[in-house]
DNA sequence: GGGAACCCCGGACCCGGGTCCCGGGCGTAG
DNA sequence: CTACGCCCGGGACCCGGGTCCGGGGTTCCC
């Protein structure tokens, strides 16, 4: 199977996987003699399982370490736990703060209002001038 | 008041203050005659204006928008508003898809539980693999 | 066997928001 | 007048996750 063919399994672009590869995060794949990269569909599931971590949250080099857990040795299924659990934590945190800086952006935009103010009276300006008290 | 004073004034790094005003956010102030900048009261207040956006969630370039707007003309605050609302939808939009990603990960990480499966059994490592059935 | 479609490599560039470094020039207190 | 601290410009580098490019080689279908 070609590196196209390998993106379109699974979703991403050729320069995504050739990409990985450089990152070490998808094994170099044997080649024919002409040189192109022949990837199997052990390659397809691997890419896969990278996308899959991605998208709950982890970032590359977190989604293979947590792959080369699944895959060394007696599975230490504890150390995937944490992992999950310490990246459900950080994005705990990350949401707090997001919801912090929009209730803050909130509160100023209903003090505004619809109401037309002049620029010395809207809050969200004065805010930004700081005039807190 | 030199750059160092300024960037101590707003509470951010010499750095930071020139690199602003490369990107055009600070305006470039005077120089005394041996070519040092020489800073005002007012950039301080631009500064920590500045810095008060980003806190609310704004991009720099939003940032200096905002700040155009507050500055131009007849205030428009209805345009003010719009900026803050459009954040806020923006700010909403980024917490859902992370209480999503969350919310999936919290779900395997209880299906998982403390209990320690072998690796076939373990359903985030499952889950990654690509076993949804 | 010809030509289209695909692949090779390596490096540059993107977003956002900075940080760090260098060699050399000011500014000021003692 | 000297020493020390601050400042100058400009470019390189960081994080994360890619994307795009150019010039050339390979494969495969008709």
């Amino acid at each position: 199977m070609t590196i196209g063919r390998l993106a379109d399994a699974a979703g991403v672009s050729v320069d995504t996987v050739r990409y990985y590869e450089r990152r070490g995060l998808l094994e170099a794949p044997r080649r024919t003699a002409g040189g192109f990269r022949d990837y199997d569909a052990a390659a397809v599931r691997r890419l896969r399982a990278l996308r899959r971590a991605q998208a709950l949250g982890f970032t590359l080099a977190e989604a293979a370490d947590l792959l080369a857990l699944s895959r060394d040795a007696h599975a230490d299924a504890e150390a995937v736990h944490r992992r999950a659990t310490e990246k459900i934590a950080g994005l705990e945190a990350r949401i707090a703060e997001l919801e912090a800086t929009r209730d803050a952006l909130a509160e100023l935009a209903e003090a505004c209002g619809g109401r037309h103010e002049t620029r010395a009276e809207c809050p969200i300006l004065r805010a930004l001038a700081g005039d807190e008290a």
